[in-house]
DNA sequence: GCTTAGGCTTCG
């Protein structure tokens, strides 16, 4: 923007303060002209809010009603189309504008909206706010929408006119102006109206290969080794670390506190570390580092494509666009020296007999065999090929349940903790995430504390080991609740969580302990089923907290969104985190005749076997036409003839009437004359009425023959694998608002959205009753029309976390985790 | 308030 144009914003902006100063109102349509109506552009770079006046409300667009009260409402959004200024007459001028709300996780329906300006502001309007502004409106009124038959855009209009409307209009700096005189003048007054801000100090960070003995420095650097904490002889746990940096120097470090949580968040090697206030000293003539009075560490993870995000239990800390840089530096440089373990962490079915290994797990039960020993009960979802140990303990000294399905007990291992373990397992709950740290391995172990006779002559099982001391880093460490790893986990244990639901053994782990039940459980239309140990807060304390913190609040809901329920469903790629709408009917059909236009000849590959299949018929009776299939030679030696096609040249509709038939069909084209699979947008498999898709980023896809090593079930992931597809998960996803006497917040639902609707996002794709029954939940926990009084009141556990916003600035944000949506019994047609 | 550890497998 010209210096110019700026001049006559701000004149503006003034007059329009004088006008209002006058305390005109005006009713009268026809002399709507006459006034001048608010136009405010704020500060480039800052969004609104940062003047907006603290008695609007802000609504969401798609909750916008012709019955709504709009006094000290406000609407925010970015302008998508901006139409003509149209005279009425002279002097009286309208224009038509359309904003959308800038919500790019949670997608709905009626994002946009028209906005229709009068008289003066439509003039002004025009004149200085140009497509790509974001706005926010208030004084408007709302108007069903004359052209949504046409537009399908939302049922309202809002109408700005009169004295009482009013826009605030803000605008991002250009990044190549720097010093422009709206920078300038913000720093002037930034500078001058908050005289007194804190000062920000500055940290400085000394290069590995520059400490001085007798220094006390801050420093950053990539784990190379570690050791979790463990009790010193002394009053503290200790930490050892080994690091690094670009010198290339290799520090250890010793950490000591009493406190765990104080200690470094260190899970893997190529972690990187940040600490402030070690003392270099010297050991051994080589210089190491401990901690001294004001120690503080943040850890964050060292893959080069994970988000900087802070780990630490610190309530306050410092971390800046410069942190960021030095972590971002570390890791590619980190990357690029091979610091990161090539063996990064093993489930239990990639576990090799006589190895050491690193296990991330959930702990299901503990037992105390003996001082020394201690059974720790876990499971990662993966079934481990060799037989387990199995030991057998009394159900008395059991900690969580004693006995699981067949299903599951072949999914528990059992580890061996011995010694100084001993007393660290003691503190171990049920239901923690845990990673082992140098756990063994031990082929056809018999002699084993616990261990029955009949079961001592079994040679042939895998027992689990964590022999005593730290050396290698051996050790235990409890997970916090947000890693990605942990995340990960919850995902593969939700396979089984229609048998959890189920188990009443799971209920013994996951139940809320009595004694934290709210007295009126009756109205309450969730439970959480986590077994923190800490009381409901109000919502105003969990703003308060800063991230990394799990609260417990009892609160109503106030709103949500989408409100179209399938509209919740994505697709997650796991590696690369990207998250994308489900593609629709239409898209995935184009992509079908697409391919169909290219199946021309082709030679395919020689483990398959080509053959002509016949569609069956729709009803209304379509030409009958037949296609090419491929089957693979060794399934068909073995008969198994239906388990998995390649199909060639078939549209949407026909490979939907042949998944009937067959369990698993992969569409193919023909492609430089050799098959190959579709645009990855498409479903690259159907199993059923399921579709899954592909990630088209880590996906390096090409028709490949599966590996099916015999009685092994051939399922998505199987074919995934064998076709280089990064499969895509469906998730739920959603934002609720929700409400307490103290406030606000709005949360997401996303990890736990399975747990919370008792329905898995991959049945929600395909099933109407899983469906039926999301929208039975949220109209039993936020009624259609309802008043607050008729919502029920929730129990809700939540975790905060750091995020990121738009413009790549910290943000906490929430996450309701561990809570289910109770069968709603105030509806009528809930499903038995 | 002071000390603790200071890597480097394996009894069970």
């Amino acid at each position: 923007m010209s210096k110019r144009t700026r001049r006559s914003l701000y004149a503006c902006v003034q007059r329009c303060q004088f006008e209002t100063q006058r305390g005109k109102t005006n009713p009268d349509p026809s002399n709507r002209h006459l006034n001048a109506m608010p136009v405010y552009v704020l500060s480039e770079g800052a969004g609104p809010g940062t003047r907006m006046p603290a008695h609007l409300t802000r609504i969401s667009i798609p909750l916008i009603t012709t019955r709504m009260d709009c006094v000290n409402k406000s609407v925010k959004g970015k302008v998508i189309c901006k139409g003509p200024l149209m005279s009425l007459a002279a002097n009286d001028f309208t224009l038509k504008s359309v904003i959308q709300e800038e919500e790019s996780d949670v997608l709905s329906q009626n994002m946009s909206i028209n906005i229709v300006l009068f008289g003066a502001l439509a003039e002004e309007f025009n004149q200085t706010v140009s497509q790509g502004d974001v706005l926010v409106a208030s004084g408007f009124t709302v108007a069903e929408s004359s052209t949504f038959q046409d537009d399908k855009m939302h049922p309202c209009n809002l109408l700005l006119s009169g004295h009482n409307a009013c826009l605030y209009v803000s605008r991002l700096l250009p990044p190549s102006d720097p010093i422009s005189p709206v920078a300038n003048k913000r720093s002037t007054i930034l500078s001058t109206e908050v005289p007194r801000r804190p000062k920000v100090l500055k940290y400085t960070y000394v290069r590995l290969d520059d400490l001085k003995p007798k220094t006390v420095v801050n420093v950053y650097g990539v784990v190379v080794f570690f050791k979790p904490p463990f009790k010193s002889r002394g009053s503290d746990f200790c930490s050892s670390l080994k690091i690094t940096d670009q010198s290339n120097q290799k520090i250890g470090c010793t950490i000591f506190c009493d406190k765990i949580d104080d200690h470094p968040q260190v899970f893997q090697v190529g972690d990187i570390i940040r600490m402030h206030r070690v003392k270099a000293q010297l050991f051994n003539n080589t210089i190491t580092l401990l901690n001294t009075h004001g120690f503080s560490v943040v850890t964050f993870d060292g893959a080069v494509a994970s988000a900087v995000e802070p780990r630490t239990s610190s309530r306050s800390f410092h971390f800046d666009q410069e942190d960021r840089r030095i972590v971002g530096e570390l890791r590619s440089w980190a990357a690029s020296q091979n610091l990161i373990p090539s063996v990064p962490a093993i489930p239990l079915a990639g576990v090799q007999p006589n190895s050491y290994f690193d296990l991330t797990c959930q702990l299901i039960a503990k037992a105390s065999i003996d001082t020394t020993c201690t059974l720790l009960r876990v499971w990662d979802g993966t079934k481990c090929p060799r037989a387990l140990l199995k030991v057998i303990v009394e159900p008395n000294v059991t900690e969580g349940p004693s006995s699981f399905s067949k299903e599951k007990e072949n999914l528990i291992a059992n580890v061996l903790v011995y010694d100084n373990h001993v007393e660290f397992a003691r503190e171990l709950k049920p239901g923690d995430f845990l990673r082992i740290y140098n756990l063994r391995a031990i082929p056809g172990s018999s002699k084993v504390p616990g261990l029955t006779s009949s079961q001592s002559v079994e040679v042939d099982h895998l027992a689990f080991h964590l022999h005593g001391g730290t050396t290698y880093g051996r050790g235990i460490r409890v997970l916090p609740e947000n890693s990605p790893d942990v995340q990960e986990l919850k995902r593969s244990l939700e396979m089984f969580a229609e048998d959890a639901l189920s188990d009443s053994e799971l209920l013994e782990v996951w139940s809320t302990p009595p004694e934290y039940l709210d007295e009126d459980t009756a109205d309450t239309g969730t439970e959480r089923s986590c077994d923190h140990d800490i009381r409901p807060v109000k919502l105003s304390e969990v703003k308060r907290c800063n991230p990394g913190q799990i609260h417990h609040v009892r609160v109503q809901l106030r709103s949500y969104k989408p409100r179209r329920l399938h509209q919740v469903l994505k697709l997650y790629c796991s590696k690369c985190s990207s998250l994308l709408d489900v593609p629709d009917d239409e898209l995935v059909a184009g992509l079908f005749s697409e391919a169909c236009r290219d199946s021309g000849s082709c030679a395919p590959p020689p483990w398959l076997f080509s053959g002509r299949v016949n569609v069956p018929r729709d009803s209304s009776g379509s030409p009958n036409r037949a296609l090419s299939i491929h089957l693979s030679t060794q399934l068909m030696s073995e008969g198994k003839t239906k388990e998995l096609v390649f199909l060639m040249g078939s549209t949407l509709e026909e490979t939907r009437r042949l998944a009937a038939g067959y369990q698993n069909i992969v569409p193919v084209r023909s492609s430089d004359s050799h098959l190959a699979l579709l645009d990855l947008s498409a479903p690259f498999l159907f199993r059923g009425r399921k579709r899954y898709y592909g990630c088209k980023q880590c996906s390096e896809a090409a028709v490949r023959e599966p590996r099916t090593d015999g009685a092994e079930v051939i399922d998505e992931k199987v074919i995934a694998e064998a076709l280089g597809v990064q499969l895509l998960q469906f998730i739920l996803l959603m934002k609720l608002e929700l409400q307490d006497a103290t406030g606000t917040l709005d949360v997401f639902l996303w990890r736990d959205a399975e747990l919370f609707f008792g329905v898995s996002a991959e049945d929600a794709a395909v099933d109407q009753e899983a469906q039926r029954r999301i929208q039975q939940t949220m109209d039993a926990l936020c009624p259609p029309g309802g008043n607050a009084g008729k919502r029920p009141w929730l129990n809700v556990c939540l975790t905060a976390y750091l995020g990121e916003d738009d413009d790549g600035l910290n943000q906490t944000c929430y996450q309701i985790c561990h809570t289910t949506a109770t069968r709603a019994s105030s509806t009528q047609s809930e499903p038995v």
